[in-house]
DNA sequence: TTAATATCAGTAACAGTTACTGTTTTTAAA
DNA sequence: TTTAAAAACAGTAACTGTTACTGATATTAA
C-alpha cells in the first residue's frame, strides 16, 4: 500500500513545524481549517496517525489524557505546567545512563524511556509573583 | 465536606493492596464484584479518583490511554512492556539528579519527573526465545 | 485518458471516564 | 435509640478523545 499524496497531509506537516507548542489533534484541526476549510476532524487523526508512524513527527502523552504532536523528531525532553498545562521543549542532554540503572535487578531487556518533567512554567511563575 | 466510611471504599482499596500488577478501573471493577455484585462502575472511578486525590494510593498514566492504579505511593519507577502491555515495578534508585540537569537553561520552576522505562518483559523475552 | 486505489469528508461507533438522579448508608446529635 | 443531615451509593446518561466505516474525490502510473 503505497502512500500517496495529499495536500491536506502536507498542510498539517508544516503546520505544525511552524508551532514550538506540541498542540493537540483538536488544534491541529482548527488551524488547518484557516486553509482547508472542510478538511474531517477524521482526516487529522488519520494523518497524524500515519505521519507519527512514518517517523515525520513525535506522538507526545505528557498524562493530561490528550495526544500532543511534535514536528521536532529529534531526542528531547519535555516540561508540563501543571499551572497551565503547556508543554514546553527543555534544553539539555540525554540521560539514557539511567537505562543502565533501571536493568540491574530487572530480566527483561529495557529498550527506552520516556520522562516528563513537571512544575510551574516562566510565565505562570510571574503571575503568581503579581 | 467530611468523607464518610464506605466498604465499598475500603473494599476498592484493600483489593489494590493484594496486588502488584497496577490494575486498570475496570479490573478494580471486575474483582470487587466478587464481593460487591453490584457495585456501580461509577463508585469504582469515584473512589479511586478519591483515594488518589488524598494519596492513599498513586494513579499511573504510562501512556497507553488507560489510568493504572497503585497502592505503593512510596516513589518508584515504572517499566511497561511493549509486548504485553504488562506494567512492573523496578528496583533501583532514584534519580531526582535529573532535576538539576533539566533545571540549567530552564526559567520555570521543575518540581518533579515523571519517568517510565520500556522495553521487552522477562516472560516476553522467554517466550520469544521459544 | 484511463483505471486502480489511496485519500477524502462526513458521520457513526467506540472506550474510558465523568456527571446526574433518586435511593441508601453513615454519622453525630437529640 | 431515634432521627435528621449529608455523604455515598447504584444505575444510567452524557461527555471527550479517538477510531472505523461510507460512498465520493484526488492522485498516480500505465
Amino acid at each position: 500500500m503505497a502512500l500517496k499524496y495529499s495536500r491536506q497531509r502536507e498542510e498539517i506537516k508544516s503546520f505544525l513545524m511552524t508551532r514550538k507548542d506540541h498542540p493537540t489533534a483538536d488544534v491541529v484541526y482548527m488551524n488547518v481549517r484557516k486553509e482547508y476549510p472542510n478538511i474531517s476532524l477524521g482526516t487529522v487523526y488519520r494523518n497524524l496517525t500515519l505521519l507519527a508512524d512514518m517517523g515525520e513527527i513525535a506522538r507526545l502523552r505528557v498524562g493530561d489524557g490528550v495526544d500532543h504532536f511534535d514536528a521536532d523528531t529529534s531526542p528531547h525532553y519535555h516540561f508540563v505546567c501543571t499551572e497551565c498545562g503547556s508543554v514546553i521543549d527543555l534544553e539539555m542532554d540525554s540521560i539514557d545512563s539511567i537505562l543502565e540503572i533501571a536493568g540491574t535487578n530487572f530480566d527483561g531487556q529495557i529498550h527506552g524511556h520516556i520522562t516528563y518533567f513537571h512544575g510551574t512554567c516562566g510565565d505562570c511563575c510571574k503571575k503568581a509573583a503579581h
